[in-house]
DNA sequence: ACAAAAGTGTTTTGTGTACACCCATGC
DNA sequence: GCATGGGTGTACACAAAACACTTTTGT
């Protein structure tokens, strides 16, 4: 039995994870205490070992690591597996997650950078946030996962300034907001904005919790 | 280092194969010669161990498993990666490929069967080949993965059966043609179909061999 | 009254969709 | 000339895109 064992490559998880922070839309990263590359940035990840789920994994490398607990965490999905790794130790492959979190639900000490302007990572690193934010583009397009990158309740443009930080581009705001509500995905909360300087904003919130699909595709 | 190695849980991959046979889209399948599910039939997937890729593993199983040769697919993409098996053996976890074969070089002794009407398959394959028929018809409305799913040259009425059976619904002849040609994507051979009993279609290819992006995504 | 951001409408252009008939070929 | 599938056009409704000013609130 043993002779089979030896034979799988170890198996690693990276959670990458993104949050809306200072109008950014920004990544989660930790500086290594240890080598390989002892001193770099890189995200948060760690070895997944027999008889324990990715997710396990996950939740130990993360909090081992950086000041989230998964728990916090509103959004998990699996994304690309990394089969052509570099690690110094060995044969490694790796399996990505793209993980979201609440600007309320972010620990003033977790270490964020801009997604857009990113410093050179660890190991394939840099890979990954691409992949995670073309990924995470798509998603913003196609379904309701900006449920999951803003807080609970929110304003119309919030919303937009999201779009605009996540997809890098500028938005017509008359154009967006007409838009989405027309999608009827959105409840107003019959709030507004307090402690503002200016005109408060109306506050909505998304009207299903779980992602649902926004335009659909059609042929 | 053993004590680490031993950790790790095996590392299984399954090559999920969809080809246009008979009108109809179809998936390749095997039959069992060994325990466990001895007789079932199963995607035909095998182990990928340590110092070979993915790939390697992937056209080891599908080559000793079905007459079809991994050189021969149009289309290979990674999917899903499964962390949940349930294998009689032990811990497995397995990353499944999407793969696509031009209906000209499926060999007459494949196993096929029709992906909108699957028998019950071995391990959880039955869920494997689920999300990898989302995923097929998913590229097929944003991109032109069609070209890897059709021979090089075919009939607009080709690709709109196609659609058709893939998509499992009916698609307005007039509009799925007009549509089609205005993405500009298809290029005119001047030839037409040959030994058919009725008038011959006019026959395309697509312009670029490179998978493309069709519709954009927009806001 | 001023600063700052919230909020709103119209026009033009293009796309999605529904729908029915003639055409070209082989036999 | 007939059977078979190939190929074409129009009208309507709605969505996309471009575009600038008024409103509300706090200070």
């Amino acid at each position: 039995v043993a002779t089979i064992l030896r034979k799988f490559p170890s198996l690693t998880v990276d959670p990458l994870v993104f949050c809306f922070h200072e109008q950014q839309l920004k990544v989660l990263l930790y500086r290594r205490s240890e080598e390989p590359f002892q001193g770099e940035l890189a995200i948060p990840g760690g070895f997944s070992f027999a008889d324990e789920t990715t997710i396990q994994a996950l939740k130990r490398a993360l909090e081992n690591k950086t000041p989230l607990k998964l728990g916090k965490l509103s959004y998990i999905e699996q994304m690309h597996f990394f089969d052509d790794n570099v690690d110094p130790r060995g044969h490694a492959v790796s399996l990505t997650y793209l993980c979201l979190i609440r600007p309320n639900d972010v620990p003033d000490t977790a270490y964020l950078t801009s997604a857009h302007q990113l410093p050179k990572l660890a190991f394939a690193h840099n890979k990954i946030v691409e992949r995670g934010l073309e990924e995470l583009k798509r998603l913003l397009l196609t379904t309701t996962i900006a449920s999951s990158v803003l807080d609970r309740e929110f304003s119309l443009n919030d919303l937009h300034r999201l779009y605009q930080a996540a997809l890098n581009q500028q938005l017509d705001n008359r154009n967006f907001r007409s838009k989405f509500l027309r999608f009827n995905v959105l409840t107003d909360t019959n709030k507004r904005e307090e402690n503002v300087a200016y005109r408060p904003g109306k506050l909505y919130r998304f009207t299903q919790s779980a992602v649902q699909s926004l335009g659909e595709l059609k042929l």
